[in-house]
RNA sequence: GCCCAGAUAGCUCAGUCGGUAGAGCAGGAGACUGAAAAUCUCCGUGUCGGUGGUUCGAUUCCGCCUCUGGGCA
């Protein structure tokens, strides 16, 4: 294998317009779509998610979307061995792949050199867990992640109860720390002919983006999308309908909230996470930013994007 | 027109018996290796409406002005 794959990777906060920026450069370069998203991996969760529609896709190819229930499990891992299979099937045919998303985790299982290790979720074990720090507090099962793994514990708070159980489980489960696995730790990957371009423009544009899109999909009937989901059995426990947009009208349908409030805190979520997606992507200087705003096409925007690709 | 209340952070408001100020929400910064739209950490951003006076010193006390809300005509 002397030439590497190619890989265009564009990422950009919610509703910044990646869909359709990414389906005009896919026409414009043979391309097809890989979605790092991990709420779109999800069947049934379309407006929620702000899926791309059949229309929309204009017949590019778009892989990693409805990939299962929305109870099932889909993690990193999964993410990382389809997605990858997909760029080397791609590129095998002459295509371009494009990795399209948001999900800074699911996007740097590709970027970078993650090894995630062979232990899945101990359902048991996590529980157990759980009920310790409930009952003796978070101090105690990050004493003991100590232990077993000071490197790990030391880079972990001791408030991150979801990290420090993840720790634990990784040495329960193979004897060996965390951070035996993780030597690597945010090594940048030399397996593609990577360009990355991260989508940006103004806060106060890009929130006021989110709030119409908010309103857009209430408009669209995410009401009615989430009372499906639970008419089909789907509870707010699982981890898809913890999703934004999700378990906020769950809340309403369940009475606790009121529709105004519902729909001011699905706003407010929505920004919190485009500024948590922006700050994930800040840390990486591979990514070449286009503040969107600067253009006055799609098609600027695209030509731009393509004369940064290597 | 008169009377009363208010004007302090992006918003709602507290406070300073005179020594340039603090809560909630909104917001900002950051972490992230099999839940990641999850989980977690840190941070107060200010011509204290304007203007004159008293004072060593005024956001605070006094006068006037402007604006807002309420009441009376």
């Amino acid at each position: 294998m002397e030439n590497k794959d190619d890989l265009l990777v564009i990422i950009g906060p919610t509703a910044i317009g990646k869909t359709t920026i990414s389906i005009n450069i896919a026409k414009k370069l043979n391309g097809e779509i890989i979605s790092a998203d991990s709420m779109q991996i999800y069947k049934y969760m379309d407006i929620g998610t702000a899926k791309v529609t059949l229309e929309e896709m204009d017949h590019v190819p778009h892989y990693m979307l409805d990939m299962v229930y929305p109870d099932e499990e889909f993690t990193v891992a999964d993410f990382k061995n389809k997605a990858e299979k997909h760029i080397e099937k791609i590129n095998k045919s002459d295509k371009l792949p494009i990795l399209v998303g948001g999900t800074g985790l699911y996007l740097n299982s590709i970027v970078y050199e993650l090894n995630f290790t062979k232990v899945e979720a101990n359902e048991e074990f996590r529980k157990k867990y759980d009920y310790l720090a409930d009952m003796y507090g978070n101090q105690y099962i990050h004493d003991e992640l100590s232990k077993v793994d000071a490197v790990s514990a030391n880079r972990i708070n001791i408030n991150d109860r979801q990290r420090i159980i993840r720790a634990l489980e990784i040495y329960h489960e193979t004897g060996k720390p965390m951070s035996y696995y993780n030597k690597n730790f945010r090594k940048e990957t030399d397996k593609y002919n990577l360009t990355m371009i991260g989508l940006t423009m103004d806060r106060a544009k890009l929130y006021s983006r989110i709030n119409r899109r908010v309103d857009l999909m209430l408009e669209e009937g995410l009401i009615d999308e989430v009372r499906k989901l639970m008419d089909m059995g789907y509870g707010k426990d699982l981890v898809s309908m913890q999703g934004i947009g999700y378990k906020e009208i769950i809340s309403y349908l369940e009475g606790e909230t009121k529709l105004d409030e519902t729909i001011e805190m699905l706003k407010r979520n929505t920004r919190r996470y485009a500024k948590r997606q922006l700050t994930w992507f800040r840390r990486d200087n591979r990514i070449k930013w286009i503040d969107i705003n600067k253009y006055d096409s799609i098609e600027k925007i695209s030509e731009t994007i393509i004369s940064y690709i290597k």
